[in-house]
DNA sequence: GGTTAGCACTCAGGCGGCAAGAGTGCTAAA
DNA sequence: TTTAGCACTCTTGCCGCCTGAGTGCTAACC
């Protein structure tokens, strides 16, 4: 099979899949000459059509309708034919002025980060957590709440703050607390919070019978405090847009989104994808390889502060989809949220 | 309108209202004589049920299909038929198993509980988080991330942590913010955040030209870290749960419960009605005043701790809803929290 | 007078047939 | 290689029909 496609079979394949985006409904023949720029007959087009089905571009939900494009389809559409201009200067305007984005501490920046892709594309918005780990180790606080329980405050380079509540067994005064505040904010900056988990295990490994008491302390308190980072949390935004897309009408379908919405992990793990690569990354349909949300597209990008990248966002919605339309906009909020965040950690 | 229903018909509207719950559809004479202990013919229950609809507790989709109650139906139902027995022996454990809730910080725990709420019941569940203003102040800390930036992190009585980033325009030195730590935790612990606001505001404006400087910039830093009160959230789990009524297969009225869900306020507004009420409260249908999520009912009860009601927890669902099932997990629910944060508060 | 049997009536929902319309595939001509 | 023409397919909407569930009313019954 001959997988070369020409330009004219590009040409009718892109004006079958923006039509279909468009209207939701398989297109026939009659519509495509009317899109396109050279006359033809709705003869050739279907010729052309057929060919494009053989190849597995297109497939028609039964004989004699119009042609629907297929996963295959919307990623050949994707990769080759999308041209991404940058985002209009309308549109920026409306992310930048829409949403209150200075003085927000990260996780209300991230918030509204979701909340500006939703509004923006009229699908949902998904932004992921920084995963703790990665993160860079800026501050941390003691504060004591009892004898019994002490409250950690440790902030990220990036502004990510978190609170952990632990139990501890033996009473500290104030004053070693705050020693112990000291050593770790002295010894610990600019480590990754991973490193510094590994660090505090083989320090304490290593001088098992640790003749300084309160460095002990430290270590026992704060291998408590970064134990158990939370799985990764993604915040969604405009779930409700969802329904509004005329293929889900039906409801098991829904259901099935719906619960995975719910669950974040299926997400966390798409979007997570996302972190490493550079620019915006589309993945379709089944290539998300869960079947809770075939039928949908995910589009991500990556977002970072001067430290590295931190995490991804993007937005979900049916995998037809204005590709042209969305793209800048995730790709421009991934650059604005790194842009802030940069800001904030000085 | 001799509105005083006679004990019969009042048999015959629960056995309506209990039919129409577990099976969904409009319920006719004839299985209502089967569900009755005493033997009744279809034709005299039929003679009941035109008498009830007349009276407003029952109404007909159309003409001869069976009755389904109105909301003044399911008023009366709750009011005085529904016989509310404690919770289960089985339920309890499997609530207080099923979940983690030792060790939490409060914003855990909460959610812990909208899902408890949500997985015992199938419905939504919905916890409103505590109107910071109305919570006691326990301890502030300030930590110092950059010369023009400080995190404020205040935990109230109850164990809700909060934090916030301030700018600040001058110069602070460590040693000068914990004095002012310090001085805040001392002379404020106790107060309610809204005591405690009012009181800074007063003393402000009272000593405008404040001669100690530190003071002065504790009132000032203090002030600004409880400015912007973040208007009342709500943690919702579960609303996937809402797409398997069948009442609400239609997809617009969904779209609009999903919108009102998003926004939350509306949500929140309701919880708030059932803060100051002690007991479980029952809202049906058009008392909610919210035209949005018509033909829902919401389940509340108040969640406190030893320092006062502090919000409350529920569920939503459609009207149709097993109140007799549901009203015991949302009581034991409310108690459980409240009991798990007198525990943390010490 | 309350209760019941009987009966006519109503209405939603399912099913089959029918026509229209959209779209295809194929063939033959340009 | 493109196109016009044509037969064919399949969906969709519509109409009418029937069935079943359920009602309201009336008259008989206890």
């Amino acid at each position: 099979m001959a997988n070369e496609l020409n330009t004219r079979s590009q040409q009718i394949l892109e004006a079958i899949i923006e039509e279909h985006i468009a209207t939701a409904q398989p297109v026939g023949s009659r519509a495509i000459t009317a899109r396109l720029a050279v006359r033809l007959s709705p003869a050739t087009v279907r010729n052309v059509m057929a060919e494009l089905e053989e190849q597995g571009y297109l497939c028609s939900p039964h004989t004699s309708s119009g042609r629907i494009p297929t996963e295959q389809g919307y990623r050949f559409y994707v990769d080759t034919l999308l041209r991404v201009s940058g985002i209009g200067r309308r549109q920026k305007d409306r992310i930048e002025t829409e949403y209150q984005w200075k003085g927000l501490q990260m996780s209300e920046l991230l918030r509204a980060a979701s909340k500006a892709l939703s509004s923006m594309s009229s699908y949902t918005g998904l932004v992921m957590l920084p995963r703790l780990q990665k993160t860079i180790f800026r501050h941390i606080e003691f504060v004591k709440l009892s004898s019994s329980k002490v409250l950690v405050v440790f902030v990220t380079q990036s502004g990510l703050v978190q609170n952990k509540l632990i139990e501890i067994d033996e009473d500290l005064t104030a004053a070693e607390l705050e020693q112990i505040t000291n050593y770790l904010n002295r010894t610990m900056a600019g480590l990754s919070i991973q490193a510094m988990q590994n660090q505090l295990l083989s320090k304490m490994a290593r001088e098992k019978a640790l003749y300084d008491r309160l460095l002990q302390r430290a270590m026992r308190l704060s291998s408590a405090a970064f134990a158990g980072d939370p799985e990764g949390d993604v915040i969604i935004e405009g779930t409700s847009l969802f329904l509004e897309q005329p293929e889900f009408c039906d409801m098991e379908r829904m259901k099935r989104i719906f619960r995975a919405f719910e669950r974040k992990s299926v997400l966390f793990e798409l979007l997570d994808r996302g972190v490493q690569g550079s620019g915006v990354q589309i993945i379709i349909g089944s290539e998300t390889e869960h079947s809770e949300i075939a039928g949908c597209s995910l589009i991500a990008a990556s977002y970072s502060s001067r430290s590295g990248s931190l995490g991804s966002l993007g937005i979900i919605g049916p995998s037809r989809m204005p590709y042209a339309k969305v793209v800048p906009i995730v790709d421009y909020t991934a650059t604005l949220v790194s842009r802030l965040l940069d800001n904030d950690s000085d």
